[in-house]
DNA sequence: CAGACTCTCTACCAATTGGTAGAGAGGTCT
DNA sequence: AGACCTCTCTACCAATTGGTAGAGAGTCTG
């Protein structure tokens, strides 16, 4: 299966636009990386926007696809959210692009309201009815889900921040010792924290 | 002692560059804002490379300047890095802006790697220090000064990462509870990664 | 008052940007 | 062969960008 040209585009936006950024990057800077012209790639998208947002959907489309796999593995409660932070942890460490892409659309006005709402929503409304049904069904703790989400949702932005901090540091990565660190961090905080406002 | 022009315009390439970006601010945007034009601007700093440089030197300036103010109240050891951590934490929550400008520095390209050296180094440098000579005179556990403030500051920026996830989806964002919620989160994700690779 | 200095402006420029128009190459179907 | 379709190209455009040149207004100094 030969990738087309269009996957090729999409591959080289997600890793500029996950790690240079979106609006630096010029069109012309992401054909030239491909060795093409930049009218080939406003042949396949309309326009550079549009690149953005096809980038989004298949990031989307790949996270989807990461929770449906992980989820019908038959396991329950928190085993089965266990297992879908893991895999998620595994793209984003795969894939670092994928967090720049998150902040990159977090950023105030890179992507309207409501293309938001149609590319975002589904993920995260995904995650939410999981969450609830599992609820729902006994196999964790009954809570508000919009706040649950919310916490596992910005641990992994914070945790996959971490680790491009580390990266950009020069020193490599590690999943294992950032969490093992971040607890005991966290602790220390906590501490340091509490008593204060 | 009024604010003169160049210090508007400081705060405003701050607020810009922290919430929307370096790259997408132009000049004629922040002047705008300012109700000035460009070119007066352009008359106090060389270019707008100059600005981004001369808002990280006075964030950098604020820093090393609340680091010094909360090492000099003459805590020692844990006390002492309980009060800079939490002293940090009140600038980064007064100034959110603050955390996006770290975001934008550690974007690569975006500052020459000497710039960096003249500018974030410094800062760096004064905290190492500041570990190594806590360690040497007892008042911390001993260990790699490198690690320790590696670990501090990734756990900072991921710490203010997830205040503002929390701010960009619309909820207050409270420290306190980001940090309680941390802890629980985190023993979780360890018991959930542990395991595995 | 004369001159210098500080500051903000108008006018302009070269480069880059996202985007359009349309030609041409190559293949496929009738 | 001829019409059609897919794809990539050359050529071009309007808008925006960072930046320069220099005039003019105000203030301070002699």
């Amino acid at each position: 299966m030969a990738e087309t040209t269009r996957d090729r585009i999409l591959d080289a936006a997600l890793r500029a636009y996950g790690t240079e950024g979106f609006a630096v990057t010029s069109l012309d800077a992401l054909a030239d990386q491909l060795g093409i012209r930049k009218q080939t790639i406003l042949y396949y998208f309309p326009s550079k926007q549009a690149v953005f947002e096809a980038v989004i959907d298949a990031a989307a489309v790949d996270l989807v696809k990461a929770f449906d796999e992980e989820a019908s593995r038959g396991l329950v409660g928190l085993d089965q959210v266990e297992a879908i932070v893991r895999r998620v942890f595994r793209l984003a460490v795969a894939q670092p692009e994928l967090l720049g892409l998150i902040r990159e659309v977090t950023r105030p006005g890179s992507l309207s309201a409501d293309r938001l709402a149609t590319q975002i929503a589904p993920v995260l409304d995904r995650a939410r009815d999981f969450l609830q049904r599992e609820m729902d069904a006994g196999h964790l703790r009954r809570s508000d889900p919009e706040m649950l989400l919310l916490s596992l949702y910005s641990t992994v932005v914070g945790v996959a921040t971490e680790l491009e901090v580390q990266r950009a540091m020069g020193l490599p990565p590690t999943l294992r010792g950032t969490v093992a660190r971040r607890q005991e961090l966290t602790r220390f905080l906590r501490a340091a924290l509490e008593p204060a406002d």
